[in-house]
DNA sequence: GTGGTCTAGACCACT
DNA sequence: GTGGTCTAGACCACG
């Protein structure tokens, strides 16, 4: 279930992208599960189906997705990641960031790694059931 | 010393925001320390005022900086978190995103958390000093 | 023996096309053949009737088949070109396309040439034999 | 100066980005240079402003533009490739076709590589102008 | 039925 | 001014 918060400062489709890569690797949407289709999601979310599709195409560009011609979207059963070494920059970076905000927010580093294996666990946990 | 990538995907203002607290989390500035007035940064890095006007709204903000009437711009000497409640949620919403991100890339835990450590060593390591 | 792949984003109709040209080149079909029903051979590939009927129907247009109404389809024994003109602009067209990759690519023109060579040669082998 | 053709099946936004490669390759568009913004070309080809963006932004993932914050869109000075290994695979297969669409129009291993030279030196001609 | 493309027109953040 | 996002609604190729 992906749930749009109007409000976010995060563009709806990446809203869409992020909750389905949540969901992938939760399990709750298993590699070669159909998706629900462009326009089933949009009248679902209640949003335009561009908007849907543009997410989808991220998906796709990311490898956790596949179209199949006329079919409809899946979910890819051995996704490689693409494009590691952009992406892995920009996780550092992020992480980097998250290390100065969290100084600020009086986060020890104990903390921070107790959040980091307790989120870690969250994903893999129903994975292999 | 502040270095502007004007290619990044982060506003130029977040990224002097975000350097600034660097800066002042490794002890580069100091709490009570004057900053360069508006003019004289947005002269500086090459960027519009209002960018950097933009910067200094936003850290005071946070309580990171102190503007007083007619003196300028001062690094707080006690610098109290602000919106605490929000800015926790956002973090915490950051890095299960990050942890997301790192699952696609074939990061594991331990590997994540060597990071933590790390990043988080480098900004306290001098401030202390 | 044809291998479609449904994750391409080339047609399922015009893949059948080209391994169908290519294995007439190869003499794997040879002229006057009989090749499968549109019925036989979608129940082989596992594709809709429609999408095997499109194909034949685009080789029969660049003349690569024939139908004999009531017999069936065969390889063309002396095929002549087509549509000439337009498909050679097509030609051009899809190669001045390919230098652009190329060059975007880091591929220099002697090691384009030299695939050139290679694929051709892949082709002609077999037909003389 | 591009040149759309509303009859072409390729899509505008790809007569767009392939039109503005070969551009950027001959050095009538030089490294650094700004772009016209999305609106400019929009109306200059008469086309909707969201169909040139689409344009841009798949140059800026191929890294062959750059958007620079509020500026507007550049020409990379330095291209580096992107996804090659991909784009390498397609390159490949796009030049077996050709392969094969050549034998059907009578054009030889030899004709095919003069004008893969030809091609190749158009590009390169002025570039180091 | 599916996704992909395009238009027209609006709003927003950033500089 | 810039590009980015979103909506509404249309058309098309593919299977």
């Amino acid at each position: 279930m992906i749930i749009i918060n109007e409000r976010s400062p995060l563009p709806i489709y990446e809203q869409i992208v992020q909750q389905m890569k949540e969901a992938i690797l939760k399990g709750v949407l298993q590699g070669g599960e159909k998706l629900p289709s462009v326009r089933e999601l949009s009248a679902n979310l209640l949003v335009n189906p561009n908007t849907v599709s543009k997410a989808y195409q991220e998906l796709e560009r990311h490898g956790v997705i596949e179209t199949l011609r006329g079919k409809g979207t899946f979910v890819s059963r051995h996704p490689v990641p693409r494009m590691e070494q952009e992406r892995l920059e920009q996780f550092q970076n992020s992480l980097r960031q998250l290390a100065i905000e969290a100084f600020y927010l009086g986060i020890d580093a104990e903390q921070f790694k107790q959040w980091v294996d307790e989120y870690m666990k969250e994903l893999g946990r129903e994975k292999h059931a």
